[in-house]
DNA sequence: TTTACATGTCCATTTATCGGACATACATGG
DNA sequence: CCATGTATGTCCGATAAATGGACATGTAAA
């Protein structure tokens, strides 16, 4: 258990890594924030170090602790600066129209997510007027890459060895996940690598919700994000299901274009 | 000339404060990226560490590089960071609803803001029907504090101290900004002191536009942010600024209520 | 060719990081 | 009341990394 490297690529710069290493260990955990325990367990890093680093790291404003509950969180200077690397990068933005008005056609809720290392990052959730809005995902919700449906769609356009050692990565975080299905997993990766696309029927962790998923290409065909859809599983048949996935290709490609075609 | 400190308060902690400098220095700078030289210029660091830091920065995924500019620019990771520190920070989604029924009722271009260090952010932008949008600001935007409308409602706000340590150690930030003129900047900051508002004529970057601002404050009564609403100078009488006025109170009492009494 | 500018790299010196070990605080429970 | 477990705070000598002056390269203008 523990000590999992989260660079997984380089490792000179001592200290700056492992202020890294702290603050992706933190976005991995709670909204409400970690305990200074949770971080040594869920980092691998000395306690000592973890201690030291956060008081830098709180000086900078780019850590902050609650006063009652002595919990690290991200800070607000770190925050800002969120802002300015987000409006850098414009995928949220040029996303936000297609996929209000997938959201809304399709009724159904739809997520954009990146991959961030060994992570999947949601960066968007739009939803439908529906009441009934199926997911819990949230944006800024950080999991292990591979737990989320648009995981999936982008396992379909990844090399086949980097798909392999993001599962080996994350095999042991995938097991501390209540419910998890080795087998129907390997499964469910396999098929979206068949279909070149994501589906996620009655896996990991829900039992009675079912999705789609296309991932978005760069012009080498890389994918940099995916957009997904969620339903009760059951709810739709195989044309309602083409429908989703014909709407997702759609809007996969339209941002795919204003993000390449229209850069500059 | 240039050399400022950017952190004004620890000095322990060397390579990943260089690293946090740096990263505030590039958000500073165009949203196109900065050149290596820009850097040295505006940051104070001897080149070979800036050079050094950026390399350790972009194997980190915090900094990328484009090939054609040869520009540093804020990273994919660092953004995706960003996302979990935004929604650990829910002052903009609890703002969202306020701010942009508020834009839609005085037909004006409202801004949300927040101070990080020596700097403004701004961290909203809502607009109106109106095809005229009276502004060039942008989520993410990142400027010398004091330089912006909103920064004199906090200014109001602030302790006096805090007020004049911020002018003082940007003094030579706002003069590098074309067209400064100091006096009538202190004019603006002492009026704001003794409006408890900040208003906002023709100073500073722009001739034609005026504007208004107000402040959130937490329950000790301190600016967390401030909401600021543009329009062209004149256009206005000033019944039409008290309207401002009050819809700007009334949100910001909102949001404020929103943040420290909703929560937990 | 010369001058100027932006960038890339080396390496001896300096300095900060590293983490085992120890100390404190506060529960719980026998 | 003391033993035990757990979460956190701090020290400091050994170690490894950051530092930045100096030199080197590539490129465009004079």
């Amino acid at each position: 258990m523990a000590s999992e490297k989260l660079s997984g690529l380089s490792d000179s710069a001592g200290s700056l890594n492992r202020a890294v290493t702290l603050l992706t260990t933190i976005a991995r955990g709670s909204r409400q924030g970690s305990l200074l325990t949770e971080l040594v367990a869920r980092s691998g890093l000395p306690r000592p170090t973890i201690h030291r680093v956060l008081d830098t790291l709180m000086s900078l404003g780019w850590v902050e602790r609650d006063a009652q509950s002595a919990r690290y969180n991200l800070g607000a200077d770190l925050a800002a600066l969120g802002y300015s690397a987000i409006c850098r990068h414009p995928i949220a933005r040029v996303a936000e129209t297609p996929l209000s008005r997938l959201a809304e056609n399709l009724d159904q809720l739809v997520y954009l997510g990146v991959r961030s290392g060994l992570d999947m990052v949601c960066i968007g959730r739009y939803e439908s007027r529906s009441q009934i809005q199926i997911g819990r995902g949230y944006v800024g919700m950080r999991g292990p890459f591979g737990m989320s449906l648009s995981c999936m769609a982008m396992f379909a356009h990844l090399p086949q060895d980097e798909v392999n050692h993001i599962i080996e990565a994350n095999l042991s975080r995938y097991h501390r996940i209540e419910g998890f299905d080795e087998a129907g997993f390997h499964r469910t990766v396999a098929e979206a690598l068949r279909n070149g696309y994501g589906t996620y029927d009655n896996i990991i962790l829900d039992r009675t919700t079912s999705g789609l998923a296309i991932a978005i290409l760069d012009p080498a065909g890389y994918p940099i994000a995916a957009i997904g859809t969620t339903f009760i599983t059951g709810w739709l048949d195989d044309a309602g299901k083409q429908r989703c996935l014909d709407g997702l290709r759609e809007a996969a490609s339209e941002i795919g274009h204003a993000l390449f075609i229209a850069e500059s």
